[in-house]
DNA sequence: TTGTTTTACTGAACACCGTTCATTATTTTT
DNA sequence: AAAAATAATGAACGGTGTTCAGTAAAACAA
């Protein structure tokens, strides 16, 4: 019993240890750049310890997918504070943009890197992804009920919407801003942004 | 003279070549899963030739990058034919994911992928991204003429508008639009794109 | 306490990767 | 015909993800 639930506790902090070093690595070099080697180097392990944790570096991957919705989510729970439907949807998509300006490599690994999608083992992996666009979503309906977006589909405005903040981030992880030579990525968000949320207040 | 310019041109051949077994695989099965040897197996020949012809594998993406661009010029010459400017804005913007939903995995090389960028090789490099960038900006210039876009920047508001069709394309590319289980992509970015255009109007 | 089983870990091995380079075969020049 | 230049090869180097026989330590049974 004792036992038994300390091995438990050993294999999560084992789980835990692997994951940290991954992270950091991961979030330094990227996913391709990094080698299993490395991630054991980091923790002092040979690298066949880590399958012992991991059936591959996919998982690993996929932890970390994982944890990134888990902080998103986290960074999103104030907004529940915030009375007025179109008010919170300003505010999302603000906190939204700034979790990906902070997070810049957790961001890329969760809406860019290309998954590798193995076993569609989509359905467990994309809960939290579904999570976070449910709350999208709901706010959207509040704002219908307030008379905003009139004669508007949830579901396609949503995509619309997210694919607004989604773009700006993308361009500035994958360093695309860089085709405004001098000016500096935040700006270009939060201006991009501002003007983002004209629209939709005249929509 | 003859000889040289025959040796020349062979060596344009064998670079011709190269870059479209190259793409071919590419486009298959993307970037880091692309080797050196698929590439030379595919126009079997060994694996070091390639390497008389090009620097190393990210020459070669650099060279497609480039092609991707001009591709998507030529697919933009006919929107000068559009006369009235806002009219070409709505129509740029179809054209353009137009380009991503049909050349999915270049436009995924020229706005997605990581490129290592080794020698910041870039100003050579993205000579053709701002031309294509430039495209956009007189439009919005020449919409700002006619009444459109009233007190706003150019330089923003062309990010802005690009975020938007970037973002679509982007989670299309990426394959982000799962997350709207039973909805087609295809009509994701059609009414995304529609609604976008709504308040592209109202701006 | 001793012997046995289970668990945790290692490190060598496999088949791949990008890249380099001495060697060979071919073509051009002298 | 001999010498020089060019083109192509394939072995080699140090890396990759992953597997697995072997070993050492811990848990259990007697």
């Amino acid at each position: 019993m004792t036992i038994a639930s300390r091995k438990q506790k050993e294999r999560e902090d084992m789980r835990s240890l692997i994951l940290d070093a991954a992270r950091k690595i991961f979030l330094e070099k990227g996913y391709y750049d990094t080698s299993m080697r490395n991630i054991a180097e980091e923790i002092q392990y040979s690298a066949g310890t880590i399958y012992l944790y991991f059936k591959d570096k996919d998982e690993i991957f996929h932890a970390l997918h994982e944890e990134g919705f888990r902080r998103m989510l986290e960074k999103m729970q104030p907004l529940g504070h915030v009375s007025s439907p179109f008010e919170r949807l300003k505010a999302l998509g603000r906190v939204y943009l700034e979790f990906a300006f902070e997070n810049k490599d957790f961001y890329d690994l969760m809406f860019i890197m290309q998954a590798p999608i193995k076993h569609e083992a989509d359905h467990e992996d994309w809960k939290m992804g579904h999570r976070t666009l449910d709350f999208l979503k709901t706010i959207l309906s509040e704002c219908k009920i307030e008379g905003y977006f009139k004669g508007k589909n949830v579901e396609y405005l949503s995509f619309a919407i997210w694919s607004g903040v989604h773009g700006m981030a993308a361009l500035y992880c994958r360093d695309r801003c860089k085709a405004y030579h001098d000016i500096d990525p935040k700006d270009l968000i939060e201006h991009g942004y501002k003007y983002f949320v004209n629209m939709l207040e005249k929509l």
